[in-house]
DNA sequence: AAGTAAATCAACCGCAACGAA
DNA sequence: TTTCGTTGCGGTTGATTTACT
């Protein structure tokens, strides 16, 4: 008997996203955290014509909100570097390790780049030795203002979907309780990752650095809270914990990465800013 | 201006791993 | 233990954009 299809494949559209859709599944995400069955989402966040393993690929790749975007900084890619040395093409193990960076977008840029860059510098990629005989003035290919290139295109690509959210999620977040949402689904069924996981909050960050906001890329999506009242507390989601007030959501902020786009209010610095924030300069 | 090559990255595909029954 | 359903992962493709001729 053949393995059956991840879904019914059977009148499922492919290809990209349209704005609707991502508006739906981010509804759904926000509004009932990681549903423990992917499979499931198509029909209960209204994405019908997609099947669950397009919509966790588009989440976990795209809509998730605390996604950096734009091209990996030095450090990153270093880090990337030093770990693929000991893991190999293990591109979620990496990810894991970049707060904000996905396996695809890690693997995509190191095809792109970094390959490119240690044979420039005479280092096999794939055994991160000495390359024999070393390629010698090898030229990394003239990519005129390519950073510039990818905002631009990014900004033009996305700018326009992720507007269009922007009214949607903070309806959403600002909305009092979670009930029944679409198709009858009930929050009650245990969500994996709750809303409030997936944004940052860090009354100890550091109050509105100029950094933090210049590193803000033209397709991030950061997700920034005043009304924070409206959302149940911290220490709700975990289990009374009272320390969650510090409650980092994903990562641990101990690892040296600090910019994680999420601007904090210049006057208060503990609450989020009211606003969804697109990275449009 | 038009055609072509190269670069980029979102999305797809198929397999492995895992857990439940 | 086996079977089945589902998710996660890594490799690959293809659409789109830009650069070049």
């Amino acid at each position: 008997m053949g393995r059956q299809p991840c879904c019914d494949k059977v009148g499922l559209k492919k290809g990209p996203w349209t704005v609707d859709e991502d508006r739906k599944l981010v509804n759904f995400m926000l509004t009932n955290g990681q549903y423990s069955c992917w499979r499931a989402v198509p029909k209960l966040a209204g994405t019908i014509s997609l099947c669950g393993k397009s919509c966790r690929l588009r989440w976990t790749n795209y809509l998730r909100p605390d996604l950096k975007r734009g091209m990996l900084s030095e450090h990153e890619e270093n880090v990337v570097i030093d770990l693929h040395s000991q893991l190999g093409n293990r591109w979620s193990k990496i990810a894991s390790h970049l707060p904000g960076r996905t396996d695809n977008e890690i693997k995509n840029h190191w095809n792109t780049h970094i390959k490119k860059k240690l044979r420039k510098r005479g280092i096999d990629p794939l055994t991160h030795r000495p390359l024999t005989p070393p390629i010698e003035n090898f030229q990394e290919p003239e990519n005129h203002n390519s950073s510039d290139v990818h905002q631009k295109r990014q900004t033009e690509k996305f700018i326009d979907p992720l507007t269009v959210l922007q009214d949607e999620m903070q309806r959403i977040l600002e909305a009092p309780t979670l009930e029944v949402i679409n198709n009858g689904f009930c929050a009650d069924e245990v969500p994996l990752i709750e809303p409030h996981e997936i944004l940052i909050s860090n009354s100890s960050a550091p109050c509105c650095s100029s950094s933090s906001s210049t590193t803000t890329s033209n397709t991030n999506v950061n997700i920034l809270l005043e009304n924070s009242e409206l959302l149940p507390t911290n220490s709700d989601w975990l289990n009374g914990d009272d320390s969650a007030t510090n409650n980092v959501g994903f990562w641990d902020m101990d690892d040296g990465f600090s910019d994680l786009d999420f601007l904090f209010d210049d006057i208060s610095c503990s609450r989020f800013l009211p606003l969804l924030e697109f990275g449009i300069e």
